[in-house]
RNA sequence: UGGGGUGUCGCCAAGUUGGUAAGGCACGGGGUUUUGAUCCCCGCAUGCGUAGGUUCGAGUCCUGCCACCCCAGCCA
């Protein structure tokens, strides 16, 4: 371990970053009395993403490295304070992802609507002290007296409202008295402040709808502004990351707990078992990390909604989504989505990675475990003439070519099938797969030599009939060299499948782009080609939901955990081999 | 003269008291190879948005300028 790499670590590999030394720096200076606790709060409105894994890999990799020399741990909390958006089953699906990334939470699942009842009693604490008001502008007009990003706001005319009126209308409020919209609770603040975030920010609103989790027990919801930094200071969080866009927001975040009653806070922390060991309480600091954006995809839950909602994919989980569940029907795997958001690093700048930086992770964790197995996608016939008709021959090939992970049975008899594009009748330069008159090494088996073509009445190449070398199985034949390699399955034992070849989803580098119009006009129409009649070898016969292979020469496939059957097996493309060939070719 | 941020290689990104530009991806060139894969070598910023200043010395300090991003939901 290089202990004097002040910029790599040993452990994983990901570059240091600004909140690794904000936390050294506060673990050397005492600050949270050596503790560190993160938490990864997201809303249940939607699936998590990619960008989502960023953020999952920040706070429970944290609590995993600091683990060790600090008491750190990570929440989830599912900030659930808008059930007009929110649904049990993306609670459901965004706890699955988390386990399928191998993160543990500490304790149980925690909800922003557990602390309803002490975020209630804090909103009545700020009402008595004069920190927040009832106010009864319509939302629109709220908008008026706000002000613009240039001129500063107006104070709403219910703004010196006593506090025995505010009392008495807010908890109205809650026992339903009033329609959505007609109050709402404001922190007073100052509505010619330059940051508009602090223009006394509506903290309550009046949403009468069944909540998942409280079912109808709240007619007022709190505001994230004001939710989120209390249910920080409430489990009590040392770390509280968020993204770029609530940077703002930060001044309201620290406004909302210093003026609360620092004891009451307190209090509420320890009656929830969250302040039992510490030496004393300490109060939650915010701070912010660029958002992961990909190039050649869309990460904002509301587009990824719309193309849903659209039907443009199959579902939140389709193969082409960056979704994490869309990303493991694909065949990624926690390792390369970890590795990859390591590999990004962590920054503050707008960015955008480049989308072959998440296909380099995956394709390095294949390539290390996954099994090899040949997979013809367009099959050409090729009868072998000096090879009789009831000829049995199995071969023993390895599973991997480095690691030992044991052998695959494939038989080799009279007819094979290589695929169409292994075979040139005019061969481009450099072309060193298999030509008239030319020799090519079946990958595994022997070298044959294409000795006729045989074709349809409208000129298409149907079979090729050639010759074997029975000298070359496992050796060199002699006097000459076959460059070639082409991979084949058996004609006989081969089994029939789907293989859906993925493509990236959008054309473009940057849907968002405006200059493109609507990020659905980057959509690539060709994201998915359906492959049927596609043979792969038998060994492939006990391949389970979800199973990764390199089918060799060609890429990384999965058996899809939704459609395929041992009847009629189906493969996702996760990704293509590296293809240099292809590449001078003029392939992407 | 609204506020808050960010600018280091094509893309990410290290760079912690100023001391003479890590690494990864991509790309190019070689080698090994029964996957045109993997793997292994080599190459890839006299330069850190820009113009000045301080200093023996600046990506790191100071000043001006430029570009880009975020904010006017009773969304998060």
């Amino acid at each position: 371990m290089a202990t004097d790499d002040k910029t790599v670590d040993s452990n994983d590999g990901a570059p240091s970053n600004f909140i690794r030394h904000l936390i050294d720096q506060d673990l050397a200076s005492g600050k949270h009395d050596g503790r560190v606790q993160t938490r990864f709060p997201p809303e249940p409105n939607g699936f998590l993403h990619i960008g989502h894994a960023k953020s999952i890999c920040l706070n429970f990799g944290l609590a995993e490295r600091y683990g060790a020399q600090a008491a750190a741990a990570c929440n989830l909390r599912f900030d659930d304070t808008n059930p007009a958006k929110e649904e049990q089953t993306f609670i459901d699906a965004i706890q699955a992802d988390i386990e399928w990334l191998g993160f543990e939470w500490a304790g149980d699942i925690r909800y922003t609507s557990d602390y309803f009842v002490y975020l209630y009693e804090f909103a009545l604490q700020l009402i008595k002290n004069g920190k927040a008001y009832v106010d009864s502008l319509t939302p629109e007009e709220a908008r008026e007296y706000r002000g613009t990003l240039t001129e500063p706001g107006k104070e709403s005319p219910y703004r010196n409202r006593s506090v025995e009126e505010s009392l008495d209308l807010f908890k109205r409020m809650q026992a339903g008295e009033f329609a959505d919209g007609e109050h709402s609770l404001r922190a007073r603040i100052d509505m010619a402040s330059p940051n508009i975030n602090m223009r006394d920010p509506v903290i309550y609103r009046i949403r009468k709808l069944v909540h998942h989790q409280t079912g109808d027990t709240w007619n007022v919801y709190p505001m994230y502004d004001y939710a989120h930094c209390i249910s920080d200071a409430l489990e009590h969080v040392t770390h509280s990351l968020c993204t770029l866009e609530f940077e703002d927001h930060r001044p309201l975040y620290n406004w909302i707990l210093d003026n609360l009653e620092i004891e009451s806070v307190e209090n509420a922390c320890r009656e929830l078992g969250n302040f039992d060991d510490a030496p004393r309480y300490v109060l939650p600091g915010q701070t912010e990390f660029a958002r992961l954006n990909i190039n050649y995809t869309v990460l904002s839950k509301r587009k990824l909604k719309e193309l849903v909602d659209l039907q443009h994919v199959s579902g939140w989980d389709d193969p082409r989504m960056p979704t994490i569940s869309g990303l493991r029907r694909r065949g990624y795997t926690p390792t390369a989505i970890r590795h990859f958001c390591d590999i990004i690093g962590m920054g503050r700048s707008d960015s955008i990675v480049d989308v072959g930086m998440l296909e380099h992770s995956i394709r390095e964790d294949l390539d290390a475990t996954a099994s090899r197995a040949m997979c013809v996608l367009r099959p050409l016939k090729v009868t072998l003439l000096n090879v009789d008709a009831d000829h049995e021959q199995m071969l023993h090939l390895p599973k991997h070519p480095k690691q030992d992970m044991g052998t695959r049975d494939v038989p080799f008899g009279k007819t094979i099938y290589i695929d169409q594009t292994d075979f040139e009748e005019e061969p481009p330069k450099g072309f060193k797969r298999l030509m008239p008159g030319t020799e090519v090494r079946l990958r595994g088996s022997y070298v044959i030599r294409c000795d006729e073509i045989i074709k349809d009445s409208d000129g298409n190449v149907v079979e090729l009939k050639c010759t074997v070398d029975l000298d070359t199985l496992g050796k060199n034949p002699e006097g000459r060299k076959v460059k070639g390699v082409i991979h084949w399955v058996p004609a006989e034992a081969a089994i029939e499948a789907e293989v859906r070849v993925y493509d990236r989803l959008f054309n473009e580098a940057n849907p968002n782009d405006k200059t493109h119009g609507d990020f659905k006009n980057c959509l690539n129409p060709d994201s998915l080609q359906v492959l049927t009649g596609c043979l792969v070898e038998p060994s492939l016969a006990s391949a389970k939901a979800g199973d990764s292979f390199q089918f060799e020469r060609e890429g990384y496939y999965c058996v899809d955990s939704k459609d395929s059957t041992p009847e009629k097996p189906v493969f996702n493309r996760t990704v293509s081999l590296r293809d240099s060939w292809g590449k001078q070719q003029g392939g992407r």
